[in-house]
DNA sequence: GGTGATTGTTCCATTGGTCGAACAATCTGA
DNA sequence: TCAGATTGTTCGACCAATGGAACAATCACC
């Protein structure tokens, strides 16, 4: 296709870089001044200047050793050079206000129980600290894919396939323990050991990992219990009011139950007993350079639990 | 002034170029793609990204091997990589513009008379073949200051001060002759020797480096010709009417009597002698990447001396 | 499901641009 | 008128940015 090289030196690819510093001695009114502002050595300006002259074509600016004339091509140069500089100046605002202050849209995705037992006030109290931040929640209980929907931050339990393009941080451990109200177990009794739990009705968690069954151990013991159950869920808060309701006895993570524990509406069953803990994992794309909204977000949520 | 450096990244300086080559990958979705666009490896374009989120501290786009998404700040700062690419090209159009056809404000400046009896028709023709040229013609008898005016070009005649920031081309070769009218002869008589010039009317140049004598020669032999001029200015077109009218002997340079000796209007006079010759210069700022309208004026003068 | 093609990233030898000093030209002040 | 100060340019040693190949990861197609 090129079957020519250009006769003329060459119009070849120009650099912006020359056309700001042009701009910056046109401004300046001198090669000296203009290298001293752009922490440039003037041999480099000179040099600069040169080349640039000699990919346009023209001179810009015809230099006595005392005095700069621009060129009537140097004066309509400068315009863009100005312009130029401008656009620079206003990508480095950007830049440098993000950095300063989150902004833009922050979108996260966590499970609707999370959410709704644990985080009710951050997002309110992470909205008014920061204004410029457009947060958008999404509960949704698939496991959304962070890149191709824009998720800044999601929020995953347990096992993560480890994506090389997606970065993780532990939120905390969530324990879990056996819980009911105190009316089911006043009718049905309070179960001493985890093989009374086959007389009892399970509010069992239906979730994707699920395994069909309650794994308790205590300290080096170890129990499975496998008897069926009457009503299940993939829902803990779910499973959370129903057992306040008396349904049964429910596996909950103990920091959900704490309110109901406090308030007496829902007591520890074989205390000594405990489920597998899991682990609350933040996750967002990529490892590093986190947006400033992200890496707020995520303080703040680590400060919370 | 600066205590402590930068404790993020660093702000630092953007490279313009940079910017120019995230909006290139954004718009061909892929580093590949840019990358032969650009004519650069695109190993060059992966490290010029990854510098640039370095200086910018935030991500631009989340790459995977095969899809690019952008981030929300990737966006907004696509925006000002697509304002500046524009604004490069158009710099890079005017330059090229420039350097197809001659355009802008072209100043010259040179003797009146020279104008008026040589380039008559030049400057029409000139304005005729580069319309976007604006003509601006100085006729003032002073040697202008060609970098302080900011004019493009003048002609002047013998001696040049080398002037280190001008450069300056050949014209042409001024021969000089003596002059006078038809009428003038047959009442004066017509001279057959130098020395015949005492008893006449000469008409004599009123010049900066005028020697306030005639400096004659044919061949080997020379003649001085003191005798006092009954007029003197400093306008051959002056002394050329004045000729024609029968006023005297003129000394004129032969181009410029041209016109007049087909016609009849003039007789050379003694026409072996002749005075000492004259360069006339074509003088413009700056010896190299001359502007291609000062360079289209220049060529056109060439051809019509 | 496996294999080949294609993506973006990393590595390191090489080169092109940079830096600082010396230089020539010019203006300023005594 | 002359010397000192300041301008833009030139020159050479050096360093950093570049370019090509190898790499790991992913998708598409059979």
């Amino acid at each position: 296709m090129e079957q020519s090289p250009p006769k003329h030196p060459n119009p070849e690819q120009l650099d912006p870089n020359d056309l700001l510093i042009f701009a910056r001695v046109a401004d300046a009114g001198s090669f000296t001044a203009a290298a001293e502002q752009l922490g440039l050595p003037k041999s480099s300006v000179s040099r600069r200047i040169s080349l640039l002259e000699e990919r346009l074509g023209e001179r810009l600016m015809l230099r006595t050793t005392r005095r700069l004339t621009l060129t009537e091509f140097g004066e309509a140069m400068l315009e863009h050079g100005r312009a130029l500089a401008e656009e620079v100046e206003l990508a480095r605002t950007l830049a440098e206000s993000r950095r300063a202050q989150p902004s833009g849209r922050l979108r996260v995705s966590m499970p609707s129980d999370f959410a709704n037992l644990l985080l009710g006030d951050l997002f309110a109290a992470f909205s008014a600290l920061h204004p410029a931040v457009m947060l958008e929640i999404d509960l949704s209980p698939r496991r959304v894919d962070l890149l191709g929907e824009r998720v800044d931050l999601a929020i995953r339990f347990g096992d993560l396939p480890d994506d090389s393009l997606l970065a993780a941080r532990r939120l905390r451990r969530f324990t879990w323990g056996l819980y009911a109200a105190p009316d089911y177990l006043a009718e049905h009794g309070t179960p001493r050991s985890p093989e009374d739990l086959k007389q009892h009705r399970c509010l069992r968690l239906l979730d994707e990992g699920a395994t069909g069954h309650w794994q308790l151990s205590a300290g080096e013991q170890t129990h499975h219990e496998h008897s069926p159950a009457p009503i299940q869920a993939n829902s803990p808060e779910l499973l959370l009011r129903l057992a306040r309701a008396g349904a049964g006895i429910a596996a909950l993570p103990d920091q959900f139950a704490a309110p109901q524990l406090t308030r007496g509406e829902l007591r520890r069953v074989l205390p000594d007993w405990s489920l597998p803990a899991q682990t609350a994992w933040a996750v967002f794309p990529g490892r590093r350079l986190l947006p400033a909204k992200t890496r707020a977000f995520l303080e703040m949520l680590q400060a919370a639990l």
